[in-house]
RNA sequence: GCCGGUAUCGUCUAGGGGUUAGGACGGGUGGUUCUCAGCCAUCAAACCGGGGUUCGAAUCCCCGUACCGGUACCA
């Protein structure tokens, strides 16, 4: 049995809401991985529904089977999750105006294409790609705006039928009104007007059966009795047909707020080559969820105390949609990591050493790609086979650990940091110096064994009293005559193989004596004799 | 090309007819210090341009310019 539009109208009745409650949603396209824009859709329709008492809806916009990417809307409801902003109501349940995946709602679009017909707003037209291609070539030959020509248009009921039944190709056109200005309100842009002319008669429903955007996002968004429509300024243009659709349709439109577009560091549309579209990325970088959150708000966002680091919650309880920045910004990796940095510290090392255990197990598990997450962020290549190591010898003596991550944890900005770092505590990743970095600090290769040999035999007492050993080191290198720091780094050195790290004697502390020693003794079995 | 959007330090932004144009990230310098990070102090850094309106414009208006977006049987 086929469904009027009236069927339909029963079948998804208004919500019983509170007057004041606003409904909106997300509706991303599975076609790659579930990117940044999206998150910031997510986050200001999350905090929209949850503030106001209203719902929000994932929708997802499959209508383009060409660009199907499988596994896709897995990957956008976990990343909804991780991010903390899961929808009330979308394609992982059930709700009220299912289906939530627009492939599947075909009839009501049908329905819908149907009665536009009948009431004369939109037509059949059975012009083909080559042709629309052809005239668009001449119009832009000509220097014209490139619309369709209008060649269906008049079409009669008669002629339609014969080559439907001939079996020709057919799609449907909305019929935009000719000489008419096209007025609708932003909430953040305030009046936006674009005259009919500058409206091409848009294909609504394709050869295929499948509606395009503009008609599946005016019925759904009026049958899943939307009241907020938030998308991206992409859409501006496109906003003139969707209002001329629910006026042909006898529908109130809902309101309009269209965000700016996230930029690169260019300036520029985020894209793969420059920036990190993925959301997938800054989860694999080790960005803390409530950080990316933080982050996205504050770039569109300004906190009423200016704050810049503030709970996820701040932005539900206080933000206005017509607060919303409108101008394109640019995410900046730098400010994203400080304030990362600041939410892990705020972790302390009980539940961060937990997050980082997680999340390590989380890249390990992750199959390819793996390198690609420390590509360019750090300059450093990493290993499966070191990532593994680390996860054992990291998890297997928690107190360790702990210990790690309670030394300087304004070390780290992001999870994964902890891996890049911390490899200096576990003596599987420990590489004696080049001889040369040690004998830049104290000369001689004699100099330097003579002194590395003492501190191994001496480090089991030195090692319990931070005031002995300094004042040992520093003893040390007056009588040799050195200045205090370059017999300092000459101990780093040789125990940690780099130029920098934590205070030594912590460093020391931490490692076990044996370690110390098997260190020292690498470092010294490397060294040359004096030339 | 045409249509639309946007315009305050390098970046995110606050403000808005009379202000030393504020904050944060990033950067510089100094301090703390055995290195790095951090922390503290401190410095540099902006109202796109041109016309109006006005006693007075960064703020209001107009015109440019730049950037972004759209101009598909993609979303």
């Amino acid at each position: 049995m086929v469904l009027t539009l009236d069927d339909y109208d029963r079948r998804y009745p208004p919500r019983q809401l509170p007057p004041d409650a606003e409904v909106g949603r997300i509706g991303p396209s599975p076609t790659g991985r579930p990117h940044i824009g999206t998150a910031l859709q997510a986050v200001i329709n999350r905090a929209l529904a949850t503030k106001s008492g209203g719902v929000f809806i994932l929708r997802i916009e499959d209508t383009d089977r060409a660009r199907l990417v499988p596994g896709a809307v897995a990957e956008i409801i976990e990343a909804l999750k991780w991010l903390g902003v899961e929808a009330d109501e979308g394609p992982a349940g059930s709700g009220p105006y299912a289906p939530y995946e627009q492939s599947e709602r075909l009839p009501l679009y049908s329905a819908a294409a149907v009665q536009l017909i009948a009431d004369g707003h939109a037509y059949r037209c059975f012009c083909t790609p080559e042709r629309l291609e052809s005239v668009r070539q001449a119009q832009a030959a000509r220097g014209m705006p490139t619309r369709y020509d209008g060649m269906c248009r008049a079409l009669t009921a008669a002629d339609v039928a014969e080559r439907i039944a001939r079996g020709e190709q057919s799609v449907v056109r909305m019929r935009v009104p000719s000489g008419e200005a096209i007025t609708f309100h932003d909430l953040a842009r305030g009046a936006i007007t674009i005259q009919s002319t500058e409206v091409d008669d848009a294909v609504i429903l394709k050869s295929d059966g499948f509606p395009t955007y503009h008609l599946a996002v005016v019925v759904d968004d009026h049958f899943m009795r939307v009241t907020t429509v938030i998308r991206g300024e992409e859409w501006i243009s496109s906003t003139p047909k969707h209002i001329l659709l629910y006026r042909a349709f006898g529908w109130t439109p809902p309101r309009f707020l269209h965000t700016a577009l996230l930029r690169d560091a260019k300036g520029r549309k985020l894209s793969k080559r420059t920036g990190d579209t993925s959301i997938g990325y800054y989860r694999s970088q080790g960005i803390l969820p409530e950080a990316f959150r933080n982050f996205l708000t504050r770039i569109v966002w300004f906190h009423p105390e200016s704050k810049d680091v503030y709970d996820p919650s701040d932005f539900t309880s206080h933000f206005e949609l017509r607060q919303l920045s409108v101008s394109g910004p640019v995410v900046d990796p730098a400010l994203l990591l400080h304030i990362n940095g600041l939410y892990m510290r705020r972790l302390g090392p009980d539940v961060l050493f937990e997050r980082v255990s997680a999340h390590l197990r989380e890249l390990s598990a992750q199959g390819e790609g793996f390198a690609d997450t420390f590509e360019g962020a750090t300059g450093e290549v990493i290993t499966r086979e070191a990532l593994e190591t680390f996860i054992t010898a990291f998890t297997a003596d928690r107190a360790k650990a702990i210990r790690i991550l309670s030394l300087e944890p304004e070390r780290f900005k992001r999870l994964v940091d902890v891996l890049i770092q911390g490899r200096v505590y576990y003596d599987e990743f420990f590489e004696p110096p080049a001889a040369d970095k040690l004998t830049a600090q104290m000369e001689a290769p004699s100099a330097v064994r003579a002194f590395l040999e003492v501190m191994r035999e001496r480090h089991d007492q030195l090692v319990t009293s931070k005031a002995s050993w300094d004042a040992f080191v520093r003893d040390y290198a007056a009588r040799i005559g050195l200045k205090p720091g370059k017999v300092f780094m000459t101990l780093r050195l040789a125990v940690t193989g780099t130029a920098m790290s934590p205070p030594l004697f912590e460093v020391l502390q931490l490692l076990s004596p044996d370690n110390v020693r098997r260190r020292l003794t690498l470092t010294i079995d490397r060294l040359p004799s004096d030339a």
